[in-house]
DNA sequence: CAAGGCTCCTGATAGC
DNA sequence: TGCTATCAGGAGCCTT
């Protein structure tokens, strides 16, 4: 459910709170939250011990902590339900508390009122998770070398990700979605962008002109702009900033969970169809299905 | 190689 | 009341 914005938010409060901090040491209390570091939890503590955080960065979904003395970066994605807290070391441990990272008494750069708290990793579903990785030469951590830059990154390639649809035998949605194409959409953003550009989910990619590319990847920066610049999406509490506060932009979805209610645009009743064992939710009448499919 | 399907997981909710 | 089925879904991995 997190996507880019929510991500992004994300990654502001850990520049804010956590950002030039040094490890004093780490919890691991749920080994899947660090399945990916496949040295297991020990070396995973152990790697981060001692070391100072540098600025968080992120690409789409995934963001990173990179260690400021070294060619390592913690890499975090939270999958479902992950959330990245910022505690006190008071505070009780949250009911799906999976990591703990404590902090020596410096600062580092921190904001002052960063004193005395820890970060948590916190995950109910467990799809996300915590691990630590080599940096590339462009100082990206190597497992996400394969993730395409997010249509929010001012080097994203329009010209390159319109021929990569052209080439492409798939629908757009599909390929909103393939994260080696372009980065950070997910399903809530993606039936949102192609609301707004009037487009069916099931329309082949190989048939986009020029115009429609640009159209549909503006709607995409705008919706997700929007998003974040009112704190991100949240439906529940799941989705969280740093300090546990939901964003607001559920209240502006046009698309996504509306079905049944009336297309913002013609009043059509919205529809959701399951697709690639999720939902997509649109208005049959903006947004008409191509011929075959 | 590309495309698409399967799977991991927990909790809320609907239905019987 | 209590059980089961369904849904939420990102992305690595597997099959075709």
């Amino acid at each position: 459910m997190p996507e880019l914005p929510e991500v992004e938010v994300v990654r502001r409060g850990l520049e804010r709170w956590v950002g030039g901090r040094t490890v004093a040491d780490v919890e691991v209390l749920h080994p899947r939250a660090i399945r990916r570091h496949l040295a297991g939890a020990e070396d995973f503590a152990l790697g981060l011990k001692g070391h100072r955080f540098g600025a968080p960065m992120r690409r789409g979904k995934y963001l990173w902590l990179p260690l400021a003395d070294s060619d390592t970066s913690v890499l975090a994605h939270l999958g479902m339900s992950g959330q990245l807290l910022v505690k006190t070391q008071q505070t009780p441990d949250e009911k799906h508390l999976r990591i703990r990272v404590r902090f020596t008494d410096e600062l580092g750069g921190a904001a002052p009122d960063a004193a005395g708290t820890e970060l948590r990793f916190v995950d109910q579903r467990t799809f996300g998770g915590l691990s630590l990785h080599e940096n590339t030469p462009d100082g990206l951590p190597d497992v996400i070398a394969h993730i395409a830059r997010d249509p929010l990154d001012p080097l994203f390639d329009d010209e390159a990700f319109h021929q990569a649809l052209r080439r492409s035998r798939s629908t757009i949605k599909r390929a909103l979605l393939n994260q080696s194409l372009i980065s950070g959409v997910g399903n809530i953003y993606a039936d949102e962008a192609l609301w707004r550009a009037r487009l069916h989910y099931e329309r082949p990619t190989a048939t986009f002109t020029r115009p429609r590319t640009a159209e549909l990847l503006g709607h995409a920066r705008d919706v997700m702009n929007e998003a974040l610049a009112v704190g991100g999406t949240s439906f529940d509490s799941l989705y969280v900033n740093v300090n546990g506060e939901s964003g607001y932009f559920d209240r502006s979805l046009d698309a996504y969970g509306r079905e049944d209610e009336p297309c913002r645009r013609c009043g059509t009743p919205m529809r959701r169809r399951p697709w690639m064992n999720r939902s997509s939710y649109f208005c049959p009448r903006c947004q008409r299905p191509p011929r075959l499919s």
